[in-house]
DNA sequence: GTGAAAGCGCTAACAT
DNA sequence: ATGTTAGCGCTTTCAC
């Protein structure tokens, strides 16, 4: 592997000036940046990053913590996140929280033993009821979920509205005994707040709201219980696509038609919800703006550490389809 | 943040004490160990990696290099190796390469760059016909698609067996004129051939063979193409799950029923595949040990630079589901 | 403009 | 068993 040195040598001059060119400092002769652009070309070299990391103190890699890239949602946005890092010429660590605060943890100080440039995040239920506990000290964004207790740059969807306007399109459409799931995560509660307001504003009553984790197999069997134990349900409202996707499971084992015996929405529009038969009603989430804005946003950071923090809301967006249509009185 | 130095002076030891400390070495001391990790402990203090990782020529992060993470086998793959990498103190760095060997040229050498302990990848066409061209000395592991012009550790799962297998299936169960779509990569080449050897053993001929991109809307137009030029095509094999999700919508949309019209099966075993009606008849990729076994072997060879390389084969396994059960003649 | 030299935080010879 | 020392490859003063 070539060296700063063997370029130096090569093109006869001094390592300091191989630096000087190889960042685009000023002060070098045309001659010499010449010889020296000759030189790298011919030796093929390029800067070890390593050493250039420990000595100039920065990075050109990004940590992305995710709960789970399996998650479409987590997953397009980390594909975006990818896609905007390269352009800007970074890597990007991902890693898996599992909604571990612990793995949350190790691997924020992973982050900051490898010296990365900064880390996006989305902060587990504990983090993100005392931020300030991580006691975190590098840039750092946060997405899809609002954290307590320290100012730092968020980039979040408008879960309470965009669940409202959800809720509310079920209501418009004469459903009646709407029972919801809701993933036992920041985002879910939120949903449910706005789900519980606009039930509230027509005086319906939920049959049954179930708290629950964010798996196909979890959404299955809380939609089984609730049309179990509330056969008079017409509709089921779910926080996210994994939780709505074992509800329709759920729904076709009962034999139940969607949408005319049940009504089914959820969250986030990735592949299947229009394969299925009727597709799915849901609110779509900008994954492609969050990534840009987050990465933005880090660059941002990472540039000016002393820029006062962003909170950034966007907005999701209802998708009206076939699991949802108005029931026949 | 504290170094290395601090912990010495603290414990009153030299640097290369607390180094041997903290590396695991043997020759010292307990009552000086304890004193150490005392300090490390009373510092909180981490190693830094990147110097660690200039000096000592080696780090904890690894390279993983998917075509694209949105893909559902990749995501799959993805997460698997960040698993195994977590329990064994690694790191990685996620990098989609689009099926663009330019990209992918590059994260390779930024993976060099980075000084990664090794790459996972999965080859692009070109660089799986001529591997030597790319010229890596890196610990490296390919999977899911095998290359030429160099010995390197490999995963693959039998392609071309159990794409004759799927197409037997289909055979077997009285359709008879059975399209395909192949994916222009190089698993859908293998696949192709697979399928094409189980229609010769029957003297079968395909209406219709595409060969198109891994993308759902690909997968749709190519569907939409073969039921309109090829109206009596009773079956559609598809060599993925996109191209699998694009043709299950043409077939829809044309309103042909499944599988009484058209029987339909594809790979990969992803959350859709059972949340339609009828569910899919696929082949099954252990992308688990798919991932497990890259993981393995990277450490390896890692420990091991010199290890004859070794080519692994997985099964893919065969899951009969409604998408394909026997034709009423 | 350019070079010499210090040093980022650590590991690994080499001494003792 | 422990300390001293020399770098890993680079950036960055500080001379000239």
């Amino acid at each position: 592997m070539n060296s700063i040195k063997d370029v130096a040598q090569k093109a006869g001059v001094s390592i300091s000036t191989v630096s000087r060119v190889l960042s685009n400092k000023p002060y070098v002769s045309d001659d010499v940046r010449d010889r020296v652009l000759q030189a790298v070309q011919e030796l093929d070299y390029r800067p070890n990053q390593v050493a250039r990391s420990l000595r100039a103190r920065q990075s050109t890699s990004l940590g992305l913590i995710v709960s789970d890239v399996c998650n479409p949602f987590f997953t397009d946005v980390s594909r975006a996140v990818e896609d905007c890092a390269y352009e800007k010429g970074y890597s990007v660590f991902l890693c898996n929280s599992d909604e571990n605060e612990k793995k949350e943890r190790f691997y924020l100080q992973e982050m900051i033993d490898k010296n990365v440039a900064g880390v996006i995040l989305s902060p587990t239920q504990k983090a993100s009821e005392n931020f300030a506990g991580l006691n975190v000290n590098l840039p750092i964004v946060v997405y899809d979920r609002s954290v307590k207790g320290m100012e730092v740059d968020t980039i979040l969807i408008d879960n309470r509205d965009s669940a409202f306007q959800l809720a509310n399109h079920l209501i418009e459409n004469g459903y009646k005994q709407i029972s919801g799931i809701f993933c036992n995560v920041p985002t879910g509660y939120e949903r449910r707040a706005g789900f519980e307001k606009a039930m509230a504003k027509v005086g319906l009553q939920a049959p049954q709201i179930i708290m629950t984790q964010t798996r196909i197999e979890a959404g299955y069997a809380a939609a089984k219980k609730i049309l179990e134990q509330s056969p008079l349900t017409d509709a089921i409202f779910t926080s996210d696509n994994l939780v709505l996707a074992g509800a329709m499971q759920a729904v076709n084992e009962l034999g139940l038609k969607i949408p005319d015996e049940i009504g089914l929405v959820g969250y986030d529009d990735v592949a299947w919800m229009t394969l299925v038969h009727p597709s799915m009603t849901i609110i779509r989430q900008p994954t492609d703006q969050i990534a840009r804005m987050a990465v933005d946003l880090i660059m941002q950071r990472i540039e000016n550490p002393k820029r006062p923090p962003l909170q950034v809301v966007l907005k999701g967006q209802l998708i009206v389809r076939g699991s949802s249509i108005r029931r026949v009185e």
